[in-house]
DNA sequence: ACCCAGAATGAATGAATATTCATTCTTCCG
DNA sequence: CGGAAGAATGAATATTCATTCATTCTGGGT
């Protein structure tokens, strides 16, 4: 804190400069809605506020109100972001016409549900954040229950095809959907509650253990 | 509005007479833990304020402090009073020496997970309310990770017992419980955020299907 | 070089909300 | 019956926060 000249600096000559930037606006509701996403991570949606959350962007606090109306906004197209982001990427795995191979396109709904690092770890949490609210919140409900029920019948057909393939009988593709989905869903909160007694390995474990159980030759 | 005599009534007469109770402590504190889960279920964790906890009471704002001290402190108390409420029927069940024969004891336990009626969905709801916070809350996950441990060990006794007597191969204890536990939970998720889709009879299904895929022999 | 559309800012505003505490009321014990 | 212990109340307080908007700034078009 020491000062040769004595002089007090009234404004703290930024190391950044913080020079006014303008950048179009879908690009600046992505940047927002990246720093919802870390935000509810690290402090809950329940403490997520305006400030926060412009701050994480690095930008004003008008300026969230500027591109989304207002917070309730945000954090509905935070929600429809997260949502569409996650089942989309199954859906592409699922429709894939470039794994040919069930079995393997098995493996790779596996591993993009239960893969990657840090990153997922975040979207996890504003996942089950918001799943938390879906109860008293018709919005949410609605939003999660359209992509969800796309997922839903796609994983069905998969099943089918899977079922039909392997001849496999006393397996319902509907039923078997229903619990895989569910089985995911649960292992998500587990790691996400008590990463101590689930790790990201024994989950996977886990999950390949139901598909083994029901389809024997597809999943070694 | 209008009065004959055009005096203003300061008072409104009350027709429910509000005669001040005094009431022990510990019975007050419940009465407030089950007004706060029923706000959450209604409005959501991040909705919640005293007020609305204290008057759905019936009680003065001032009291919730009295008695918890803080609103954190009161919904962290809610939390481990819903916990330990899910978690002791559980184990109660799993102990269940009053349930000698082990399908039967299995039935008990699915029919507990997912049976009643509209009470379970006000405590489901607050159940994932918390997972949602979890993340960003060491408190919640510590309560929760505290309980979840036991009745997984619980869990994981059971099947095992169960894999001696039926002389099960090529299912082990540890695995199954985890995968169970998480199918249960997922499917908790499933009534209460897609409840069109998910119906608790199907629920139902789905997971004695899984129960049943790991023990032919004991489960119908 | 100049202008201006619209992007960005952040101080100000007002509403919402947790918490406090002086006061009032109940109960029960001697 | 009297009065003390402590339970309950709710107006007042202080804080936190979303939202507004007058002002400033930027970059592309002419």
């Amino acid at each position: 804190m020491s000062d040769a000249s004595g002089v007090i600096t009234e404004e703290a000559p930024r190391a950044t400069s913080k020079r006014r930037q303008i950048r179009p606006r879908a690009e600046r509701r992505q940047q927002l809605i990246d720093a919802t996403i870390r935000c509810i991570a690290q402090r809950g949606l329940s403490k997520v506020t305006m400030q926060m959350v412009t701050s994480e962007a690095g930008l004003s606090v008008g300026i969230a109100n500027l591109h989304f109306q207002s917070k309730d906004n945000l954090l509905k197209e935070t929600l429809r972001f997260v949502a569409e982001e996650y089942h989309g990427g199954q859906i592409e795995i699922m429709e894939g016409s470039d794994i040919p191979d069930l079995g393997e396109r098995l493996d790779a709904l596996l591993d993009f549900q239960l893969g990657r690092g840090v990153t997922q770890r975040q979207k996890m949490s504003v996942w089950f954040a918001y799943y938390g609210e879906a109860g008293a919140r018709p919005v949410y409900q609605k939003i999660v229950s359209t992509v969800d029920r796309f997922a839903a019948q796609k994983l069905e057909t998969l099943f089918a095809e899977i079922i039909q393939q392997g001849g496999y009988t006393d397996v319902e593709a509907r039923e078997l959907a229903t619990g895989y989905s569910a089985l995911i869903d649960g292992l998500h909160l587990g790691l996400l509650v008590t990463p101590r007694e689930l790790t990201k390995r024994r989950a996977r474990a886990v999950a390949r253990d139901f598909l083994r159980r029901a389809f024997p030759k597809h999943v070694g």
